[in-house]
DNA sequence: GGTGCGATTGCA
DNA sequence: GCAATCGCACCA
Protein backbone atom coordinates (compact mmCIF):
# COMPACT_ATOMS: atom_id res chain seq x y z
CA UNK A 1 0.00 0.00 0.00
CA UNK A 2 2.60 2.98 -1.10
CA UNK A 3 -0.20 5.16 -1.42
CA UNK A 4 -0.18 5.52 2.13
CA UNK A 5 3.25 6.70 2.11
CA UNK A 6 3.45 10.21 3.13
CA UNK A 7 4.94 12.94 0.18
CA UNK A 8 7.08 15.55 0.01
CA UNK A 9 4.64 18.40 1.22
CA UNK A 10 4.61 16.59 4.78
CA UNK A 11 8.26 16.98 4.69
CA UNK A 12 8.89 20.63 3.15
CA UNK A 13 7.39 22.39 6.12
CA UNK A 14 9.30 23.38 9.67
CA UNK A 15 10.51 21.06 11.68
CA UNK A 16 8.27 22.28 14.51
CA UNK A 17 5.36 21.64 12.48
CA UNK A 18 6.43 18.02 10.97
CA UNK A 19 7.25 16.93 14.63
CA UNK A 20 4.17 17.52 15.53
CA UNK A 21 2.16 15.79 12.96
CA UNK A 22 4.54 12.78 13.38
CA UNK A 23 3.36 11.73 16.44
CA UNK A 24 0.54 8.64 15.61
CA UNK A 25 2.36 8.49 12.04
CA UNK A 26 3.88 4.97 11.89
CA UNK A 27 7.58 4.19 10.69
CA UNK A 28 7.71 1.42 8.14
CA UNK A 29 10.98 -0.68 7.37
CA UNK A 30 10.98 -2.87 4.49
CA UNK A 31 14.29 -5.07 5.34
CA UNK A 32 16.30 -7.12 2.85
CA UNK A 33 14.61 -10.17 3.04
CA UNK A 34 11.26 -8.45 2.32
CA UNK A 35 9.68 -8.43 5.85
CA UNK A 36 7.99 -4.77 6.61
CA UNK A 37 8.61 -3.84 10.06
CA UNK A 38 6.05 -0.88 11.70
CA UNK A 39 5.49 1.01 14.65
CA UNK A 40 3.84 4.24 15.52
CA UNK A 41 5.17 6.91 16.37
CA UNK A 42 4.88 8.61 20.33
CA UNK A 43 8.23 10.92 20.42
CA UNK A 44 10.28 12.90 18.66
CA UNK A 45 12.27 16.16 18.80
CA UNK A 46 12.58 18.71 16.47
CA UNK A 47 15.79 20.62 15.28
CA UNK A 48 14.68 24.04 13.84
CA UNK A 49 18.10 25.68 11.88
CA UNK A 50 21.24 26.62 12.06
CA UNK A 51 20.14 29.05 15.14
CA UNK A 52 19.59 26.30 17.04
CA UNK A 53 22.24 25.60 19.21
CA UNK A 54 21.76 22.16 20.06
CA UNK A 55 21.24 21.13 15.98
CA UNK A 56 24.43 19.21 14.08
CA UNK A 57 23.56 22.42 12.05
CA UNK A 58 24.68 24.76 13.95
CA UNK A 59 27.89 25.26 13.00
CA UNK A 60 27.26 24.97 9.63
CA UNK A 61 27.63 22.09 6.95
CA UNK A 62 29.61 19.38 7.26
CA UNK A 63 30.14 16.11 5.99
CA UNK A 64 28.25 14.09 8.54
CA UNK A 65 25.19 16.86 8.89
CA UNK A 66 25.09 17.26 4.67
CA UNK A 67 21.53 16.25 4.67
CA UNK A 68 19.96 18.15 6.48
CA UNK A 69 20.46 20.95 3.77
CA UNK A 70 18.62 19.13 1.40
CA UNK A 71 14.82 19.65 0.94
CA UNK A 72 12.63 17.57 3.35
CA UNK A 73 11.71 13.89 2.69
CA UNK A 74 15.28 12.19 3.60
CA UNK A 75 16.73 10.07 6.22
CA UNK A 76 19.47 11.55 8.48
CA UNK A 77 20.63 8.69 10.14
CA UNK A 78 24.30 9.23 12.62
CA UNK A 79 26.31 6.99 14.89
CA UNK A 80 26.31 8.11 18.46
CA UNK A 81 29.23 7.23 21.22
CA UNK A 82 30.26 4.82 18.85
CA UNK A 83 27.37 2.79 18.92
CA UNK A 84 23.78 3.87 18.74
CA UNK A 85 22.55 5.21 16.09
CA UNK A 86 19.98 8.19 15.60
CA UNK A 87 17.71 8.60 12.55
CA UNK A 88 16.36 11.88 11.74
CA UNK A 89 13.57 12.63 9.13
CA UNK A 90 15.09 15.93 6.86
CA UNK A 91 12.15 18.77 7.13
CA UNK A 92 12.36 22.43 5.31
CA UNK A 93 13.23 23.70 1.68
CA UNK A 94 16.67 22.80 0.56
CA UNK A 95 19.19 25.48 2.03
CA UNK A 96 17.40 25.77 5.38
CA UNK A 97 19.00 22.77 7.67
CA UNK A 98 16.76 21.36 9.99
CA UNK A 99 15.05 17.58 10.62
CA UNK A 100 13.37 15.81 13.54
CA UNK A 101 14.74 13.32 15.99
CA UNK A 102 12.39 9.92 16.40
CA UNK A 103 12.59 9.01 19.73
CA UNK A 104 10.49 5.86 20.41
CA UNK A 105 7.61 4.00 18.46
CA UNK A 106 4.92 1.57 20.17
CA UNK A 107 6.74 -1.82 19.98
CA UNK A 108 6.72 -3.22 16.25
CA UNK A 109 6.58 -6.54 15.97
CA UNK A 110 6.82 -7.10 20.06
CA UNK A 111 10.23 -5.42 20.16
CA UNK A 112 11.40 -2.64 22.69
CA UNK A 113 11.79 0.87 20.28
CA UNK A 114 12.02 3.02 23.47
CA UNK A 115 15.25 5.59 22.62
CA UNK A 116 16.45 6.89 19.56
CA UNK A 117 19.11 3.95 19.82
CA UNK A 118 16.75 1.19 20.18
CA UNK A 119 14.13 3.01 17.76
CA UNK A 120 17.35 2.36 15.12
CA UNK A 121 18.09 -1.15 16.64
CA UNK A 122 14.45 -2.14 16.06
CA UNK A 123 14.20 -1.30 12.86
CA UNK A 124 17.58 -2.57 11.63
CA UNK A 125 18.47 1.21 10.48
CA UNK A 126 22.31 2.25 10.17
CA UNK A 127 24.24 4.43 8.43
CA UNK A 128 23.90 2.52 5.28
CA UNK A 129 20.06 4.66 5.01
CA UNK A 130 21.92 7.98 5.74
CA UNK A 131 20.61 10.15 2.95
CA UNK A 132 17.86 7.67 2.10
CA UNK A 133 14.71 8.94 0.24
CA UNK A 134 11.48 7.92 2.75
CA UNK A 135 9.87 9.11 -0.86
CA UNK A 136 10.60 5.74 -2.35
CA UNK A 137 12.78 2.93 -1.00
CA UNK A 138 12.57 0.75 2.02
CA UNK A 139 12.30 3.26 4.83
CA UNK A 140 9.36 5.89 4.63
CA UNK A 141 6.23 7.13 7.17
CA UNK A 142 2.69 6.16 6.45
CA UNK A 143 -0.38 7.85 8.11
CA UNK A 144 -1.28 5.87 11.52
CA UNK A 145 -4.02 6.79 14.34
CA UNK A 146 -3.61 10.31 15.13
CA UNK A 147 -2.89 11.81 18.45
CA UNK A 148 -5.35 14.87 19.57
CA UNK A 149 -4.17 17.69 20.95
CA UNK A 150 -5.08 17.41 24.11
CA UNK A 151 -3.26 14.30 24.43
CA UNK A 152 0.35 16.16 23.15
CA UNK A 153 3.05 17.52 25.29
CA UNK A 154 5.47 19.00 24.47
CA UNK A 155 8.79 19.19 26.71
CA UNK A 156 12.73 20.73 26.76
CA UNK A 157 14.88 17.92 24.47
CA UNK A 158 16.89 14.87 26.31
CA UNK A 159 20.96 15.16 25.92
CA UNK A 160 21.21 18.59 24.74
CA UNK A 161 21.86 20.45 27.76
CA UNK A 162 24.97 22.55 26.48
CA UNK A 163 22.61 24.26 24.23
CA UNK A 164 21.95 27.20 26.23
CA UNK A 165 18.78 28.69 25.92
CA UNK A 166 17.98 26.44 23.22
CA UNK A 167 17.86 23.45 25.82
CA UNK A 168 15.26 25.12 27.42
CA UNK A 169 13.21 25.32 23.72
CA UNK A 170 10.00 22.58 24.24
CA UNK A 171 11.00 20.83 20.79
CA UNK A 172 10.08 17.43 22.38
CA UNK A 173 6.62 16.14 21.69
CA UNK A 174 5.16 13.07 22.93
CA UNK A 175 1.86 11.28 23.13
CA UNK A 176 1.37 11.99 27.05
CA UNK A 177 1.72 9.08 29.34
CA UNK A 178 2.27 6.70 27.01
CA UNK A 179 4.39 3.62 28.38
CA UNK A 180 7.17 3.72 25.12
CA UNK A 181 8.12 7.18 25.74
CA UNK A 182 11.32 7.23 26.36
CA UNK A 183 13.20 8.90 29.62
CA UNK A 184 12.31 9.69 32.96
CA UNK A 185 8.78 10.23 34.45
CA UNK A 186 9.53 13.77 34.74
CA UNK A 187 9.45 14.28 31.05
CA UNK A 188 6.54 12.30 30.64
C1' DG B 1 48.10 13.83 11.92
C1' DG B 2 46.29 14.14 16.81
C1' DT B 3 42.68 14.85 20.13
C1' DG B 4 38.23 15.21 22.64
C1' DC B 5 33.63 14.20 22.73
C1' DG B 6 28.72 12.98 21.80
C1' DA B 7 20.68 14.30 19.91
C1' DT B 8 22.71 6.82 24.40
C1' DT B 9 22.33 2.59 26.65
C1' DG B 10 23.04 -1.19 29.90
C1' DC B 11 25.02 -2.80 33.82
C1' DA B 12 27.29 -2.32 38.66
C1' DG C 1 27.30 6.15 38.92
C1' DC C 2 29.90 5.08 34.95
C1' DA C 3 32.17 2.48 31.04
C1' DA C 4 31.66 1.23 26.26
C1' DT C 5 33.40 2.66 21.52
C1' DC C 6 34.33 5.28 17.08
C1' DG C 7 33.13 8.76 13.40
C1' DC C 8 33.90 13.18 12.92
C1' DA C 9 34.63 18.03 13.97
C1' DC C 10 38.19 20.91 14.98
C1' DC C 11 42.96 22.34 15.65
C1' DA C 12 47.84 22.15 14.40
Amino acid sequence: MSSRRLGAAFYRRPAQEVARDLLGRTLCRELPGGRVLRGRLVEVEAYVGTEDAASHAHRGRTHRNRWMFEAGGLAYVYLVYGMHHCMNVVTGEAGHPSAVLLRATESPNGMSASGPGRLTRAFSIDLALDGASLLEGALWLEAGEPVPDRKVRRTRRIGVDYAGRWAARKLRFIEAGHADVSGPRFFK
